[in-house]
DNA sequence: CGTCCAAACGCAAAAAGTTTGCTTTATGAG
DNA sequence: CTCATAAAGCAAACTTTTTGCGTTTGGACG
């Protein structure tokens, strides 16, 4: 029962893609954060450049592709004890992640690109997160604010400012932005 | 005492940029959503392709530039009466221009750009209007949130909406943001 | 297993877009 | 009015992208 995401993800197909992948972070490292090319990709990953295109269409897509890969979250954040805390950990680490040039690079590169169903992925990206975090902060017997407390009032102003604003999007905003969305909750 | 933005903004210069702004438009409302050349553009505004790489760089700096012109605010909202009102009436109107198929596009062009002063306008763009509605708010004698609650608040989230989950970009949800930002004032 | 269909790739030529060196035009200052 | 130079035009390289066609290779089915 393998994911079929496309009509046949069997063995040349995911071969060639993982090279392009590969061939594309590779280059993205080494140099040439600008001048990235297609038939560079090409040449590197043991392809044809037409392969390349008719499979993701251009280089934006393509480096779309493999930096939403990129930002995956592969792990649960940190259990530091508290709700409070375990955001402000996974704040901490997702701001240092997202300003540093290779984050910047890979946000930029998923905005750049036309397919909207990749950003809606970031979207559930961060709505996993929340809600894995209020689960556990439930089972601990926490007070939680709702899901949608939590997008709106901290992943809401953190994108907000890393899109916008990077100089904004801080380790001290975001405390705050943890604050009041968790303050906001007690007063009712 | 003109504004010196470029070193020379006299007379042909300006010509060219606006002929060039005019055939995007043009282009763009026409027909040719995906397929959108610079051949295209500088065959109809009467100008070298040469002219327009080397102005503008490449194509989607050139959209951007356009699109940011769109987006600027031209007019102050219109006045309600009260912070409230006037907040929702500038969300719904600016909701419906955003999530129109012109407004996404340009939208989406900007975000596309790799120079982050384009973005960091359109974040001016609305601290400005939201200080406007402030500062009318303030002379009615109404206590107001503060500019940086009202980015965080209102702005953010709706924008991250827009951005990244254009199905939940909705005036129910605008509302329930200024309402929230609104009446977190009141319990301090 | 062996056969067959079609998806995906390679190849190479053609088309389109982009860059660049040089010339010409025309703004803005003196 | 004259001059220096930014910006545009032009055309020839150059690079990237597209496309048609033949070949490979998963995966289904008998």
């Amino acid at each position: 029962m393998a994911i079929k995401e496309r009509p046949r993800p069997g063995g040349r197909s995911a071969r060639v893609q993982q090279a392009v992948h590969d061939a594309v972070r590779e280059l993205q490292e080494a140099r040439a954060r600008e001048a990235l090319t297609v038939p560079q990709i090409a040449e590197i990953a043991g392809v044809t450049p037409s392969t390349i295109y008719r499979r993701w269409g251009n280089l934006s897509e393509l480096l779309a592709d493999v930096s939403l890969e990129r930002l995956h979250p592969d792990e649960a954040p940190a259990d530091t004890g508290t709700l409070a805390g375990d955001l402000c950990r996974w704040g901490e680490q997702y701001l240092e992640e997202m300003t540093s040039v290779p984050g910047r690079q890979a946000l930029d590169d998923i905005m750049a690109s036309k397919d909207a169903s990749r950003r809606e992925c970031c979207c559930r990206y961060s709505e996993s997160i929340m809600q894995g975090l209020r689960e556990r902060a439930l089972t601990r017997g926490e007070s939680v604010p709702s899901l949608t407390a939590m997008m709106d009032g901290i992943v809401a102003p953190m994108t907000y400012r890393l899109l916008y604003d990077p100089a904004s999007a801080t380790v001290e905003n975001f405390e705050r932005w943890v604050d009041t969305t968790l303050s906001s909750l007690a007063s009712r």
